[in-house]
DNA sequence: GTGAAAGCGCTAACAC
DNA sequence: GTGTTAGCGCTTTCAC
């Protein structure tokens, strides 16, 4: 066994290359490739000989190396902000669906809503030539991105706007969904209405604020102090900001929550009250049917499906200039969206 | 410009390599090497003007190569039944912090529940060389796994027993967790008790159903026939089960949900119904609080970031022989578990 | 402090 | 049908 042998045995915890192969088959390296390809033009036995030396070594081709030869990666990134949220869940396994009809895998990374993290991230995966990236930003710069994009990074942002870069884009109507939502409970004799939300640097915190702010306007009613807080969605300052607005002299008589961890702590800050307070919430929850939560619906997975495969479609080589989609939400009564004030 | 520059242009679609870069800054391609990798020994003038051909041209290091040469990929991989189930949405995260800790990527994906794509997804990944795997088994014959392990791919198995191979697994208390559960329904007076389980073929069913079964032995309770169903977890089937067992002459006066998904079910069934039944499920559930689910928890997070650990020390070389860890359940009473017999 | 040369394991191009 | 050679973009080694 020569010096060259023994090197390569000792890279990757002694993994046998082709080259290992082929000696053992008694081929050339390019027959061993051509038989782990399937390409044509190998005689049945020769491929069997290939077969067997593969089998007796446990073989397995090294896809680093094939990537550096290929130049194509067949992994795409997808960054987003906490997959532990059940918000994202089902957004990343649309993503996967369409990853998986395209033979590539997911590298899935968490921002933790911290855009250094965001960048971090990003920037790591485009060192590993991930062939498209999808962003769910947490920062509000991505001039970062320019030179990636440049060099072939097809890249898709999803539920928030990218700042400062151009590049197709897939969002919810958060806009028309909260204005919804807050005409809905005004439709319902509500005047008094709370709106709690995400921290003012999220692009959807403040275009739900924004619906909110429209649908009162339309309604002639004028947003007084207090009834509007945004901020971390951490369950304490949720409720500290619940508690605040139904407390008082004139509390509000209902609440608009501007996603579902806001929801959650909201609809426990009612639970415990006796007097009855409506409710709408961005975003449905998992058993909200039960508790009688009326919400605005996204479709998370639709989100997903939808920027994994304009992902795709850039892959394939369309190349037309940059689409902003948005995808409408709907609203699902349920009951709490109904009630009349107190 | 030669031809070997014009080559380097067209691949990952025009990326400069450190051959550019060291071209441009006028200094050799090792000295690019340095100040990309912050190695010492070089002048902080060389530095500077490396640096600087280093933005002019946007150069980011191509890790394909990197890793092609080291033989390690700093990356994980983590095959799960499904990431939109919110069960493995926390225990990917806690694996993802774990990992970057280490500084290491998370390739992620879902088997579906299928052994041929959880196969077909693992062998993916050891082509890609992550240095190390988390799989949550869909099927129960591993032995294709034996060479990856031997090679190098540290492996731990996660919720469910790897078939046929050693490797470390961490897992919950099925058994234990099944078991109590159905004792608070018994000590609460239900000696009529349904079980409704997941797919036999997916151990921590069975292991669940077993729980139930010593539970019910123990308070000298035979189980009859139509108290028991496993099958698939879809709503429709799991409806179907409930509602036979609560129908006829002689229904079950409580439930005892195997997972999740049957849970959130049999709370959909139960509610329409107007005699109440108890129900203890097996996973907490968001919202389970306010809607006064009893059920036996295991800690996701805490389940991904123990497998993490174990899988990162065998990766720093702890080289014992293969650990079996057992996370304990909790029962966690909120009214479904304690209701009296109807 | 710096750089030239070899080579990681594969695929592309081309010869036989 | 099959094999040989070059080279993907880096790191390692070693010479200067």
């Amino acid at each position: 066994m020569d010096r060259t042998a023994r090197h390569s045995e000792t890279r990757y915890g002694n993994r046998p290359t082709m080259k290992d192969v082929a000696a053992r088959a008694g081929v050339g390296l390019k027959t061993v490739s051509r038989v782990v390809n399937s390409e044509p033009g190998v005689t049945p036995d020769t491929e069997r000989r290939v077969q067997e030396a593969i089998a007796a070594l446990g073989f397995r081709r090294n896809d680093s190396a094939r990537v550096l030869r290929k130049g194509r990666t067949a992994s795409i990134g997808l960054v987003l902000e906490d997959l532990a949220d059940p918000f994202y869940g089902p957004l990343s396994r649309a993503v996967e669906e369409v990853a998986r009809a395209h033979g590539a895998l997911l590298i899935n990374g968490s921002s933790a809503e911290d855009p250094e993290r965001e960048q971090e991230l990003v920037l790591a995966l485009c060192a590993r030539r991930v062939d498209g990236l999808i962003v769910i930003p947490a920062g509000d710069d991505h001039r970062y991105l320019e030179p990636e994009i440049k060099a072939g990074i097809a890249t898709v942002f999803v539920d928030r706007p990218a700042g400062h870069v151009d590049v197709d884009m897939v969002l919810s109507d958060s806009f028309g969904g909260a204005r919804e939502g807050v005409a809905h409970l005004i439709a319902h004799g509500h005047r008094r209405i709370g709106f709690i939300g995400d921290q003012p640097r999220i692009h959807t915190a403040t275009e739900r604020l924004r619906g909110y702010h429209v649908a009162m306007r339309d309604a002639g009613i004028t947003v007084e102090d207090g009834w509007v807080s945004l901020g971390s969605t951490e369950p304490e300052r949720v409720r500290a900001a619940a508690e605040e607005m139904l407390s008082g002299p004139e509390p509000v008589t209902a609440l608009f929550a501007g996603n579902n961890r806001v929801t959650v702590t909201a609809v426990r800050v009612i639970a415990e009250r006796e007097r009855p307070v409506a409710l709408v919430g961005f975003d449905d929850i998992e058993l909200a049917d039960l508790l009688g939560i009326t919400v605005i619906s996204q479709d998370a997975a639709a989100v997903g499906r939808t920027a994994a495969e304009h992902l795709f479609r850039r892959l394939d080589g369309a190349d037309h200039a940059t689409a902003r989609v948005e995808l409408p939400t709907t609203l699902i009564p349920r009951g709490s969206g109904e009630l009349p004030p107190a």
